[in-house]
DNA sequence: CTTACTTCCTCTAGTGACTAGAGGAGCAAG
DNA sequence: CTTGCTCCTCTAGTCACTAGAGGAAGTAAG
């Protein structure tokens, strides 16, 4: 682990957050503002690899940036009570739960639609069809 | 079926589009600009309305404005083939599909992290702990 | 030392699909 | 006539980046 005077360069290719990402990191306070070197070059090291690596599988994971920015003041602060960082993650888990739901209904939906289509003229393609008459739609949620 | 001089907020209503909604898919051109009355109200017709119903349903199944607009176009050319609107519910559901494998995969480590937390302190917290240490993290796509 | 190439810097603007708000005008009921 | 609702336009904000301009610094080869 190289702690000292990464460039923003090897710190993305360490992190795989990209070079502009980062930069966006820090302006938006995700990330301290590192030291700069005398040509004002950006220096990175160990820490703020670590804070990248976790912002970036927290994404990856689909938290929010203002879920981030707590879960990482939470892990800033390692003697406090875990339940916060806890209730984030499982209103997170629920919320992922909705929206598989969601998605397998609307699924069945399209697979309906593709399968009824039999390839003729616009006039009567049932893609067309369904997505214009709500009326026909099997779909619950709406 | 009022086909003559519905409001916006009429036509809102009966469709399900929000007010700045219509009004912003009109500024996009998704929906012709109605013809006004005396006092520069928007008057829209039943076709508007099918239209917007259209669109809407085609949001609520997750398709792009740019879908849409390609769907529309040929929901207005009713004789020609109807492959294209084939293709691109083709290409949705196979989107939607791996969306859902995707969440499905992410529900699982969401799960298991939850589950691991003893609801004890930060720095004995397995979400705190798993979102740092992504080489702990079993999900496969990353 | 010069040249070329890459990486870095800041800044602005664009993305998608809306949403919010300001500031004002029309319309219908009491 | 006043109150309150809906409507109008316009601008700016949202989220999490991404793209591009225009320029400076570092690095490797000749």
């Amino acid at each position: 682990m190289q702690s000292i005077g990464m460039t923003i360069g090897e710190v993305s290719k360490r992190s795989g957050v990209k070079v502009p990402t980062i930069r966006f990191y820090e302006q938006i306070g995700l990330l301290p503002s590192p030291p700069r070197s005398d040509g004002n070059r950006r220096q990175f090291d160990g820490q703020d690899l670590r804070r990248l690596s976790f912002i970036r599988h927290a994404r990856d994971l689909g938290f929010e940036v203002n879920d981030i920015r707590e879960l990482l003041s939470l892990a800033d602060q390692p003697s406090q009570s875990c339940h916060e960082a806890d209730s984030i993650a499982q209103r997170h888990l629920l919320e992922v739960e909705a929206r598989i739901e969601k998605l397998s209904a609307l699924r069945t939906e399209l697979q309906r639609m593709v399968q009824e289509c039999d390839h003729g003229r616009v006039c009567e393609c049932r893609v067309i069809q369904i997505l214009g008459d709500h009326g026909e739609c099997r779909h619950e949620t709406h």
